[in-house]
DNA sequence: GTAGGGTTAG
C-alpha cells in the first residue's frame, strides 16, 4: 500500500515536471501568438482562474484532513494548474497522516518553495522528532519568520533540549505571545520551575493562559503555596484557573481546601467535579468519591474512568467492572483502566481477554498489557506483545520502550534488547534521558558491560540512578576497578552517593581485593555521605574480609551487626569458609542458610530451576533433566562425552551439593542434567564461534555446574567472566588474547540476590536443542 | 486555500 503510493508519487513528480514544461512551452508559444487574438482566446479556455485553484487546494486539504490520501493525490494530479499552496497542502497533508517519507519526497521535488513550504517541512521534522534534521533545514532556509522560530523553539522544548530552546528564544528578532508562552511552557513541562518563574517575572503583560501555565507548574511541583499566591494575584480568573488550583489541592491531599474552593468557585463545570472525584480517589476516600460522582450534574468518560480507577486501586475489581459495564460513554481509557486494574490485581488472564476484546487500542493499552505480563514474570509474552504492537501499527512511545527494555533486562535477552535499542534510536528517542537508564540497566543485566558504558555515556543528564546502575553493573560483573573509577568520577562531579552506591562500592572493593580501601569506605560512609550501614553493606564487608582469608574478623563483624544476619550474610560467610577450608564455620553457616532457603544450596527440587539462552532471537528455556526435545539423546550424548573426558582428567563431581537422600550415582545423574548444563551445551553447539554464550538462570548456579563449566574453560584455554574469583583469570586470558567465547551466567528475575557468572567455551562440533519454551522474538 | 503555542479532569 505504502509502496504503491510512493510509486504513484514519483509518477506525479515526473508528470508535474512534464506539465511544467508544457506550460512553459505554451507560454512561449502564446508569447508569439499574442498578436493572434483567436489563438490567445483558445489558450485561455484551457487555464483556470485563481479562484478555481483555491477551490482545488481546499479540496486537497479536506481530503487530507479526512485521511483520504488517494483522492487528495488524484486531485493534485488532475488539477489544471498548481500553485505552491497546492504543493504545501499535499506536504502538510502527508505529515498530518503520518506519511513523513512521502511528505519529504514532495518537498524535495518541489521547485519553487515558499516560506510556508519550509515551515511545513520544519514542523514535519519536529513532529517526527528528527531534531537534528530540523535544525539542518532551519539553517538552510532562505529566510525565517516568527513561525519558523516558534516551530524550532517548540521542537527543542518537546525534546527537553532547554538550552537550545532558550538559544532560539534569545536569537529571535521578534517575539509574539506564542514565543513567550512557548518558552514558559518549555520550562514548566520540563520541570524547571525556577527558570519558569524567572521568565514569568521578567514581563508583566502575560495572558490568562500564561498565568494558568505558571500556576499549573507550581501545582505539578507540589508547591501549593506558590500556586495559591499566583491564584490570588491573578488579574483575571477563568474556570481553568479555578480548576487548576482545586486540582492542586485535591492531588496533594488537601481535600478540605479543595472542598472550600469548590464551594467558592463561580463556575463548577465537569472539570471541577471530576477534579473532586479523582481527588477523593487519589486520597483513598472512596465513599466521598462515589457520593460526588453520583451528585455530578453531568459526567464525561473521564469522570467514570476516575471512579473505576478508584475501585481498581482498592482491589474492588467487581465494582470496577460493574461501573464499566454501566458506562455508555466508554472510551479507550476506560478499557485501559480495567486492563491495568486486572493486571495489577494479579489477574493477567482477565486483563488479556479485555485487551483482546477492546474495539480500539492505543499505546497505553499496549503498555498496560505488556507491563502486566512483565510484572507477573511472563517476560516472553511481554516481548511477544511488544512485537505484535509494532505489527499492529501502534507507535512506540517512551514508556513502551522503557518497559520493553526492562523486560529484556529481566530475562537478559541481549539480542532482542539490542534490537529494541535500534528501534529506539530510529524512533528518535535517543536524545531524551528518560529511557537512558532503562537502556543502561538492560546492558548491565545482560552482562554486556562495554555497551552498558556506551549507554551510560550517552545519557546527557545523568541522575543518581544512572551512576548507581553503572557502578553496580561493573561491580556485579567483576570489574572492581572500573566500578571504583565510576565512584571517583561521581565524587569529582559532586554527586552525593546513597546507600545503593555504597553497596556497589563495597562489593567492587571485595571483587578487586581492595580490603583496606573497602574497610575505610565502610567506616567513613556514614560520616562522609550520611549512609548508615544496612544488611547489604555488612554482607559486602563480610564477603570482603572472608575472601581475603580474614575469617575471624568477618565472623566478628557479623556477630556485631546491629541486626540479625540473614541468608545472604551467612552465605557470604559460607563462601569464605569453603574457600579457606573452615569446615566448622561452614557447617554452621550452611545450617542457618538451609533454615531460610534450601534451594540456595541444592538447586534441585523446591523452586524449579530454569536456565535459558537466547540464540538468533529465540529464547530457549531448559529445566533440570529436560527431555522434551526429540534430539535429547544427542544432547545427553554430548554431555556424557564431556563427563567422561572430565573424569579422565580427575574431576570429581561436587555431589555434596545435592543434599537429597539419594544414591551417589543418582546424585551425579541429577547434576549432569542441570538446566544450566543443557543450556551451555546448547549454546556451545549453536552460537557462532567468537560470540559469547550467555546463559541466564533464575537461581544461583550450583557449585558443580560452576566447576564443570570452569573446568571446560580451563581445559580448553578459554575465558571467563564474572564470579569474582575468576576476575584475575579473565584478565590473564584476555592479555593472552585467548578469549574466544564467554559463557556468562546472569542473575535471573527472582528468587535470588546472588549474581552468578561463569565460563565456558567451544568444544566439539554439533548437537541440537532442548526447546521447551519458544519465543520468536523477531521484528518483522 | 497551506505553516507555529500555551492552561484544567484519567
Amino acid at each position: 500500500m505504502r509502496n504503491r503510493c510512493v510509486n504513484r508519487l514519483r509518477l506525479v513528480h515526473t508528470s508535474s515536471i512534464r506539465l511544467r514544461r508544457s506550460e512553459q512551452l505554451e507560454e512561449r508559444s502564446s508569447g508569439c501568438k499574442n498578436l493572434n487574438k483567436k489563438k490567445k482566446g483558445k489558450i485561455k479556455s484551457f487555464s483556470i482562474t485563481d479562484g478555481e485553484v483555491v477551490k482545488w487546494n481546499m479540496g486537497i486539504s479536506e481530503h487530507m484532513r479526512s485521511g483520504q490520501l488517494e483522492s487528495a493525490l488524484r486531485l493534485f494530479e488532475t488539477m489544471p494548474r498548481r500553485t505552491s499552496v497546492s504543493w504545501n497542502a499535499m506536504i502538510s497533508g502527508y505529515i498530518m497522516n503520518e506519511r513523513f517519507g512521502d511528505a519529504r519526497h514532495m518537498f524535495d521535488a518541489m521547485q519553487e518553495r515558499d516560506l510556508v513550504s519550509w515551515n511545513i517541512m520544519l514542523s514535519g521534522f519536529v513532529k517526527n522528532r528528527k531534531l537534528s534534521d530540523a535544525r539542518k533545514l532551519f539553517d538552510e532556509m532562505p529566510e525565517w519568520d516568527v513561525v519558523s522560530w516558534n516551530t524550532m523553539l517548540s521542537g527543542y522544548s518537546q525534546n527537553g533540549l532547554l538550552d537550545e530552546a532558550r538559544e532560539i528564544f534569545d536569537r529571535m528578532p521578534s517575539k509574539n505571545s506564542i514565543s513567550w508562552n512557548g518558552m514558559l511552557a518549555a520550562y514548566v513541562q520540563n520541570g524547571r520551575i525556577e527558570l519558569a518563574r524567572k521568565l514569568f517575572e521578567s514581563k508583566f503583560d502575560w495572558e490568562k493562559v500564561s498565568w494558568n501555565a505558571m500556576m499549573a507548574g507550581y501545582v505539578r511541583k507540589q508547591r501549593l503555596v506558590d500556586a495559591r499566591m499566583l491564584f490570588d494575584r491573578m488579574p483575571e480568573r477563568d474556570e481553568v484557573s479555578w480548576n487548576t488550583i482545586i486540582t492542586g489541592y485535591a492531588q496533594n491531599g488537601n481535600m478540605l481546601e479543595a472542598q472550600k474552593l469548590f464551594q467558592e468557585s463561580p463556575i463548577r463545570d465537569v472539570f471541577t467535579w471530576t477534579a473532586m472525584v479523582s481527588g477523593y480517589v487519589q486520597n483513598g476516600m472512596l465513599v466521598e468519591a462515589r457520593k460526588t460522582f453520583d451528585e455530578m450534574p453531568q459526567k464525561t468518560a473521564v469522570s467514570w474512568n476516575a471512579m473505576i480507577k478508584g475501585y481498581t486501586l482498592c482491589k474492588r475489581m467487581d465494582l470496577a467492572k460493574e461501573l464499566f459495564n454501566a458506562m455508555s460513554c466508554r472510551n479507550t481509557s476506560s478499557w485501559n483502566t480495567m486492563i491495568t486494574g486486572y493486571a495489577q490485581n494479579g489477574d493477567i488472564d482477565r486483563a488479556r481477554s479485555m485487551f483482546n476484546e477492546m474495539p480500539q487500542r492505543d499505546s497505553i493499552s499496549w503498555a498496560a498489557i505488556i507491563a502486566g505480563y512483565a510484572q507477573c514474570g511472563c517476560s516472553e509474552e511481554a516481548l511477544h506483545l511488544f512485537i505484535e504492537m509494532k505489527r499492529d501499527g501502534e507507535k512506540m512511545n517512551r514508556s513502551t520502550f522503557t518497559c520493553a527494555l526492562s523486560t529484556c533486562a529481566d530475562i537478559a535477552a541481549l539480542e532482542f534488547g539490542k534490537q529494541v535499542h535500534g528501534r529506539l534510536v530510529k524512533a528518535g528517542y535517543e536524545m531524551g534521558c528518560y529511557v537512558g537508564n532503562a537502556l543502561l540497566a538492560m546492558y548491565c543485566k545482560c552482562g554486556s558491560i562495554e555497551e552498558a558504558y556506551d549507554a551510560f555515556e550517552g545519557i546527557s543528564e545523568k541522575d543518581l540512578v544512572s551512576w548507581n546502575t553503572m557502578l553496580m553493573g561493573y561491580a556485579k560483573h567483576g570489574f572492581g576497578r572500573e566500578a571504583l573509577r565510576v565512584f571517583d568520577l561521581m565524587r569529582m562531579k559532586n554527586i552525593k552517593p546513597d546507600d545503593v552506591t555504597m553497596v556497589g562500592v563495597l562489593s567492587a572493593c571485595s571483587h578487586a581485593g581492595f580490603v583496606d580501601r573497602g574497610t575505610e569506605y565502610f567506616q567513613t560512609m556514614e560520616q562522609e555521605y550520611g549512609v548508615i550501614a544496612n544488611h547489604q553493606h555488612y554482607t559486602c564487608m563480610i564477603d570482603l574480609l572472608g575472601r581475603a582469608g580474614r575469617l575471624e574478623e568477618a565472623e566478628a563483624l557479623m556477630r556485631s551487626m546491629p541486626f540479625e544476619p540473614d541468608a545472604a550474610t551467612w552465605g557470604a560467610l559460607l563462601g569464605a569458609s569453603r574457600i579457606h577450608g573452615n569446615t566448622k564455620l561452614g557447617e554452621e553457616a550452611a545450617k542457618k542458610i538451609l533454615r531460610w532457603s534450601p534451594i540456595i544450596l541444592a538447586c534441585v527440587k523446591k523452586v524449579p530451576g530454569y536456565s535459558w539462552i537466547e540464540v538468533r532471537n529465540k529464547v530457549h528455556t531448559f529445566s533440570v533433566g529436560d527431555s522434551v526435545h526429540p534430539d535429547k539423546e544427542r544432547i545427553y550424548a554430548f554431555l556424557e562425552d564431556l563427563d567422561q573426558r572430565m573424569k579422565k582428567e580427575g574431576y570429581v563431581s561436587a555431589t555434596k551439593m545435592v543434599l537429597h537422600d539419594v544414591e551417589e550415582e543418582e546424585k551425579e545423574h541429577m547434576l549432569k542434567y542441570h538446566s544450566e548444563k543443557l543450556a551451555v551445551a546448547f549454546g556451545i553447539l549453536n552460537v557462532a564461534p567468537g560470540r559469547p554464550i550467555r546463559v541466564i538462570k533464575n537461581l544461583r548456579v550450583c557449585e558443580d555446574c560452576h566447576n564443570a563449566i570452569k573446568w571446560v574453560e580451563i581445559e580448553t584455554e578459554f575465558a571467563v567472566s564474572g564470579l569474582p574469583d575468576y576476575g584475575m583469570l579473565r584478565e590473564r586470558t584476555q592479555e593472552n588474547r585467548k578469549i574466544r567465547r564467554i559463557v556468562e551466567f546472569s542473575a535471573g528475575p527472582t528468587e535470588t540476590k546472588f549474581a552468578t557468572d561463569s565460563v565456558g567455551k567451544q568444544l566439539v562440533e554439533g548437537l541440537i536443542i532442548v526447546d521447551e519454551i519458544q519465543a520468536a522474538l523477531v521484528f518483522v
